[in-house]
DNA sequence: TCAAGATTGATGCAGCTGCATTTAGTAGGC
DNA sequence: GCCTACTAAATGCAGCTGCATCAATCTTGA
């Protein structure tokens, strides 16, 4: 445990996080500009979007979103509060809820795609090839003990962050 | 500006994302656990302790770090308020002033910087090959449009994040 | 059947971030 | 000298995050 990193990790590093975090400024930056709510908001509309009958406990939700459980309450309340999505009582288990996307939520996340995919093709797409993507991807992989199964479903309308 | 991402390049953003959350939060996480604050404290450490008399002024750190003005000022205000650091006058323009790293700053910069790296190591240095961390890098380097020359002094006795 | 424990979701609090504004001082033109 | 424009730094406010905790409900097993 005492062993010191390369002068390589290091470096990987230091870019992993610098780059992150500027591409992700750019883009959150180019969907706020076109006023548009933050990219958690529209991961969570995807998530729903993608649920069977448009709706899923708030525990799913939390599990495909990766995020703390109050996080995914309070993003619910915001998204009810902007009619985008409404809470549904369960039946089998009163302690839960179902939420589902609104008609608006789907609009609103539709909307956001076109505007987010750009955004991702400018920062991201115009910059490397698909065969250096390809190759960034697997790099990132072994970092990342594997992101799940996330890969096959993200691209085709819709991408989800975090 | 219409044009949409491959999908190549829409996993790339996903697991760029993703990874890099992952992999922050590990690090975090450890240097918590070991009763350290935040790598961000770390990182203006860094730079004050490598300043020619330790001391630089609030405008350089925030250049160095990029981060806002407002933000380097309550990060100066928690070191300070911790006695990591200290404010000095700054005699030739009064608006201003100068930080100085003090020999409790210095230390605790030292000790974090032995957990910091082993945090490294385990999380991305033993993942990959230095070769495939200096791909990683190129990879990484054509998005972020140049991390600056950061690269070279980072290594040597500490690295920055952010 | 009922108590112990687990699970679902909400919430109070503290800390951090971004934004806009304020305060103080400097610099340049006239 | 003096007015305007600029720069350095701080700060009030709103929103978000994490943490711990709470209340309600469900599950289990004796």
């Amino acid at each position: 445990m005492k062993r010191k990193p390369s002068t390589e990790a290091t470096a990987a590093w230091i870019r992993l996080m610098r780059v992150q975090s500027r591409v992700l400024d750019a883009v959150e930056q180019e969907l706020k500009k076109a006023g548009f709510p933050p990219l958690a908001w529209y991961d969570a509309l995807l998530e729903l979007s993608r649920a069977p009958s448009g709706e899923m406990r708030p525990v799913e939700l939390e599990k495909q979103m990766l995020i703390p459980q109050y996080s995914t309450s309070r993003l619910i309340d915001r998204l009810v509060d902007e009619g985008l999505a409404a809470r549904r009582e369960c039946k089998i288990d009163k302690r839960g809820q179902f939420v589902e996307i609104t008609e608006a939520g789907r609009e609103l996340q539709k909307k956001m795609w076109s505007a987010y995919s750009a955004a991702i093709e400018k920062h991201v797409g115009s910059k490397l090839s698909d065969a250096d993507a390809a190759k960034l991807c697997g790099l990132l992989d072994r970092l990342g003990c594997s992101c799940g199964e996330a890969q096959l479903l993200a691209a085709r309308d819709g991408a989800p962050a975090r």
